[in-house]
DNA sequence: AATATTTTTTAGGTTTGTCTAAACATTTAT
DNA sequence: ATAAATGTTTAGACAAACCTAAAAAATATT
């Protein structure tokens, strides 16, 4: 199935906006995409058409089997090229999304396949979200040191490296313990130090020792 | 300025096509992107609108200041995706051109410095075009050694590295001298030899040995 | 120089993806 | 249960980038 770019934002969006299972509205779309609710009518019909979506008038979409696939094409494709970009370029984090998002319309499966191998299979983007291998399978949350979790994404304690008493002792003083879910606020280049909030705590400043023995997974 | 990536293929066109100095005609233009001649005068009639080229009705085409320097930024994409394709993902030299087409016309100027600062500031393309840099400067030709000469362009002997008698009498008994036009016509991997034609006549065999002592320049 | 041929342009049409404004469905509130 | 509010679709328009067919200009031929 050869898709337009715009197709292509389409499907991306509705995969994504119907993540947690329930239908996708019209409005819905419209303002992920910034765009009037007449467009995605438009645009939906022909996605009917060519068979990617579940759609009935006044009732809401949803990919199909076929609409599924082509998603998980692309954003395949989109955090690939984020990988490639803030681990080979030395982009910043943040800066990655906007060109991925250029970058994923080319469509070259054996440019996407290649670029695969060259970056080593990498199971997760750099904002810690999972790339689909070429099978469009891919994990669901990652277990990564909190040393490595990105800004801004909530994640929960579900492990500890180093169950030294000095260690433990320091946990407890600032109240984290497996299942307590944190947020990273801060990172500090100068000692890898990093400022965490906790609940609705202000946030506590971590030792970059103390991060990398701290096991985390992304919340769904 | 922000060009469609339909703009950018004309003006890229243009570019190649008035190398050699003289104005480019509208006919010349469509055969070339594989469209109808009414389409280009559309097409010249925005490109002039933008000032990028210098255009009569009836008198041909050629890109202005603006128009070339905005040719060599997406030559210098192009051929730098080019190298990125050859080097790194290990695609064959024959693959590259077509994906490049793609990924050229993406257009973050970071992006692109980025990529040429990952891949060393190469200064040729798989194909041995040369590369514009950052300010739309290349070199002109290159010299190569025949064994590294990419099938199918033409090339001028232009020095051997090796002065030792065998050597000029092999050269002599295959009519190669400083100045002989010459095209690789095929390579075997098996022992690295190449069939070189020379001229008019049927192809000769080189041997891979010989090839490395031969320095060609790519004709203009 | 006049005519035939070729090249280029103009005029009007098509498709893709967007828009606005009006019509129609559905949901919410009285 | 009906009216008001909200959400969705239809109808018609527009820009970009292409097309075909016809007209106009330039070039070549006799």
């Amino acid at each position: 199935m050869n898709l337009s770019s715009s197709e292509e934002n389409y499907i991306k969006t509705i995969y994504h906006l119907q993540a947690h299972g329930e239908t996708v509205t019209t409005n819905a779309l419209a303002q992920q995409l910034v765009a009037k609710p007449a467009s995605i009518t438009d645009m939906l019909k022909k996605l009917k058409a060519k068979k990617l979506v579940h759609y009935q008038p006044y009732r809401g979409f949803r990919l199909n089997n076929e609409g599924t696939k082509a998603a998980l094409g692309i954003i395949r494709r989109h955090r690939l090229w984020e990988f490639f970009l803030a681990e080979k370029l030395k982009f910043d984090w943040d800066e990655v999304h906007a060109i991925a998002e250029e970058l994923e319309h080319v469509s070259s499966r054996k440019l996407v396949d290649k670029l695969d191998a060259f970056l080593g299979y990498p199971k997760f983007d750099p904002h810690g979200d999972p790339i689909p291998d070429i099978n469009g399978r891919m994990e669901n949350n990652q277990q990564v040191s909190l040393a490595d979790l990105p800004l801004h994404k909530v994640a929960t304690v579900c492990q500890v490296s180093n169950q030294s008493r000095g260690m433990l002792e320091l946990l407890r003083h600032k109240h984290i313990a497996i299942g307590t879910k944190l947020e990273v606020k801060k990172k500090f280049s100068f000692d890898q130090s990093i400022d965490v909030k906790i609940r609705q705590q202000a946030p506590v400043n971590i030792s970059g020792e103390l991060a990398k023995n701290i096991f985390v997974k992304y919340d769904a």
